[in-house]
RNA sequence: GCCCAUGUGGCUCAGUGGUAGAGCACACCCUUGGUAAGGGUGAGGUCGAGAGUUCGAUUCUCUCCAUGGGCACCA
């Protein structure tokens, strides 16, 4: 055989007289590399490839090493499979399935003929982590499907022997540790030892393939890092999720209320509401400036109109439906199929377009039980939701205008960080293809012309129309869906919507289905998270609250209390005989943004001490200044507070 | 909807087969105190709902409701 070339990164070239597999050229070149090497990257794919794979000539490989981000998901690739080990090895009933490395860990779904428990878990972390210790070298076979198929249904492995059948190979690959083994393509570590620590999380049921007609599964979700100090970082990030909340964080902050008789349906207190109507209205500045109109429906149909939007074929579930009399009616789930209605009210010219109306009408989706959650997934929200109708000429300023309100809206909020998503037509939808090919065609298009990133989601669209997703991503880099676009030439044709043209003939509008904040509920859920309670003084139901050293200090207070009132701030004079520290405190937890305080000092020489939430005082800062700074401050939406800002 | 767990005063949580406890919050009293909890006293719960087992159930069983972790759904 001929000299087989590897190509390293340092754009140096070893030289075999054979095809080296990753691991044999990492012992090329040094054995303590070849001790932490976990795997290979080849020719430039981030795709980790198993470092027993034989390489062919003139390969680019790229050792991945232990300690490495790659690596990591060799690691939990073999946790998952000592991790099934550790549970037949415990319960020996329990049959094995699949599995996957996951974004911060791994899961394993078993067909067990008993859920998990608890103390089954800490069982299974101990036994986990006893077979680290031993330390098993892992081996990689290839057997003839036939063999594989054999053995497997001797073990009495259904699952196993399903997911062999499906793949249709010859051969499959087979990896073992000890006198375990199990079907898989790797990548794994060389010896079990390699992985330092597994941290068994939870339980969950999970269909089989995803699907609920399929048998349930009992999944355990674990994860495993290099060392444990990243293991330790991990749940810490875990601790720092829980804290931000937003159903815990709306409740501590007296702004929502949940109750059983409305599951799903949350209230909006006093506070609450503040935060609602202050983005609500900050959204109809917008509408102002980018030329929306905004009009009020019904909340109540005849059922038809369900009928003629397609909503009720493939909607019908979610829909609130009550029967008077002989009557159907439906509950809106959502506004479009009314300003349908409200479009045919009068004749539409070319002139007219685009028609753009905005709606804070209230929704009532009906959604499963198991899907509720907090304020991201409710029965009932209000989205800040637009129609436009426009000619197909005028599509791409539409959708420009859109991007442009939308990224204004964001940057206002402190929320730059998003990404795009384009979503295709879906298995279950309305309409021929000729038209979702047109709409697809329209969609990526504008894409493309105002050069926007996106990443395609096939099949994601709704089922009238392709859409862009607007997905948020949060201070803890998590994402969230919010805004989107959706291009509908279907309902326009359901509704048989028209316009006259400059040709005289009637021509049928675009419909263009549009949202920035997605919901409120929604949005101030995640606003929340991602602002971990800390609002920007605008949103913020208390902004000020003055506090007296003691009664002496009254009369200033409340003068002080009126003028912040006069200039429209929302302001608290806390007059309670209780000590300094005590309002600190309940100011601290309840996010009041400025915390005032009033003493002998302020009184003599009309100043306030300022204190803010990062625990910065400022004394002395003359009082008419503070009403001026603040008012300045709340009306133009800043994200910072003014001593923030002039730093 | 499915699997699992949970449900004790406004909140956070102990606890028990013999009808309940703490801290915070609340009320009253004392305290006038400069940047995250001053002290005392008191009120407040038929232990999510219904049924069953039992001499007796908040505790055990079942059903329902709600919540939580997932799955599925949904955009």
């Amino acid at each position: 055989m001929s000299q087989v070339r590897i190509h390293l990164p340092d754009n140096s070239i070893k030289e075999f007289d054979f095809q080296p597999t990753v691991l044999q050229v990492a012992e090329s070149i040094g054995s303590r590399l070849a001790k932490d090497t976990l795997g290979g990257q080849i020719n430039g794919n981030p795709e980790v490839i198993d470092l027993r794979t034989v390489l062919p000539n003139d390969t680019k490989l790229k050792i991945v090493t232990k300690g490495s981000e790659e690596s990591l998901e060799v690691i939990r690739h073999s946790a998952a499979h000592v991790m099934a080990q550790a549970v037949q090895e415990l319960w020996p009933e329990v049959k094995v399935t699949i599995g996957p490395v996951i974004e911060n860990g791994f899961f394993y779904d078993f067909d067990s003929p008993f859920a998990f428990t608890p103390e089954n878990l800490k069982e299974l972390e101990k036994k986990v982590n006893f077979l680290l210790k031993k330390n098993e070298v892992v081996t990689r076979e290839v057997w003839p499907t036939a063999k594989a198929i054999e053995t497997f249904e001797k073990m009495g492995e259904t699952f196993k022997v399903e997911i062999i059948k499906d793949l249709g190979a010859d051969e499959v690959s087979i990896y073992k540790q000890g006198d375990w083994f199990d079907l898989c393509r790797g990548p794994h570590v060389q010896k079990m030892g390699q992985i330092k620590t597994i941290k068994i999380l939870s339980t969950a049921g999970a269909y089989w393939r995803g699907d609920e007609n399929n048998p349930q599964l009992q999944r355990i979700y674990a994860t495993a890092f290099n060392s444990k100090e990243e293991l330790a970082e991990y749940l810490k990030i875990l601790e720092e999720a829980k804290k931000r909340d937003h159903r815990k964080l709306s409740k501590d902050l007296g702004l929502v209320y949940n109750h059983p008789f409305a599951p799903g349906a949350p209230f909006f207190t006093e506070y609450g509401t503040i935060v609602y109507n202050e983005l609500q209205s900050y959204m109809r500045e917008g509408y102002k400036k980018y030329g929306y109109s905004e009009v009020i429906s019904p909340q109540i149909f005849d059922n038809q109109l369900y009928d003629r939007s397609g909503h009720d074929a493939n909607y019908k579930d979610n829909i609130f439906a009550t029967q008077v009399g002989e009557r159907d009616f439906a509950v809106k789930p959502m506004n479009c199929p009314g300003h349908c209605l409200l479009y045919g009210a009068t004749k539409k010219s070319y002139r007219d377009l685009p028609w753009r109306i905005a709606d804070f009408g209230r929704l009532h989706r009906n959604e499963k039980t198991g899907a509720l959650h907090g304020l991201t997934r409710v029965t009932t929200f209000c989205q800040d939701d637009a129609h436009i109708f426009c000619r197909i000429d005028q599509l791409l300023d539409e959708i420009k205008s859109f991007m442009t309100f939308l990224d204004e809206v964001y940057n206002k909020l402190g929320m730059s960080n998003y990404k795009i998503f384009f979503s295709t037509r879906p298995e279950k939808r309305v309409g021929s293809d000729e038209v979702w090919d047109k709409a697809e065609g329209y969609l990526e298009d504008a894409l493309k012309t105002l050069g926007l990133d996106y990443t395609v989601n096939e099949g994601d669209g709704a089922f009238y129309g392709p859409k862009l997703d607007i997905m948020f991503v949060d201070a803890l880099k998590r994402p969230w869906q919010l805004g989107t676009l959706q291009l509908d030439f279907n309902m326009p044709n359901n509704f048989d919507l028209k316009y006259v043209g400059e040709d005289n003939a009637n021509h049928q509008p675009v419909m263009i289905h549009r949202a920035i904040l997605g919901s409120l509920e929604r949005f101030i859920g995640v606003y929340l998270e991602h602002t971990a309670g800390r609002l920007p003084t605008w949103l913020s139901p208390r902004q000020v609250v003055i506090m007296n050293i003691t009664s002496s200090h009254d009369e200033y207070c409340k003068k002080l209390e009126q003028e912040l009132k006069e200039a429209g701030v929302r302001v608290h004079y806390d007059d309670r005989n209780e000590k300094l520290g005590y309002k600190i405190r309940e100011a601290q937890l309840k996010q009041i943004p400025y915390m005032i305080t009033v003493g002998d000092q302020e009184v003599a020489d009309s100043t306030v001490a300022v204190r803010l939430l990062t625990g910065d005082n400022k004394k002395g800062y003359a009082k008419s200044d503070f009403v001026k700074n603040i008012k300045n401050e709340i009306e133009n939406k800043n994200l910072k507070t003014f001593f923030e800002e002039v730093n």
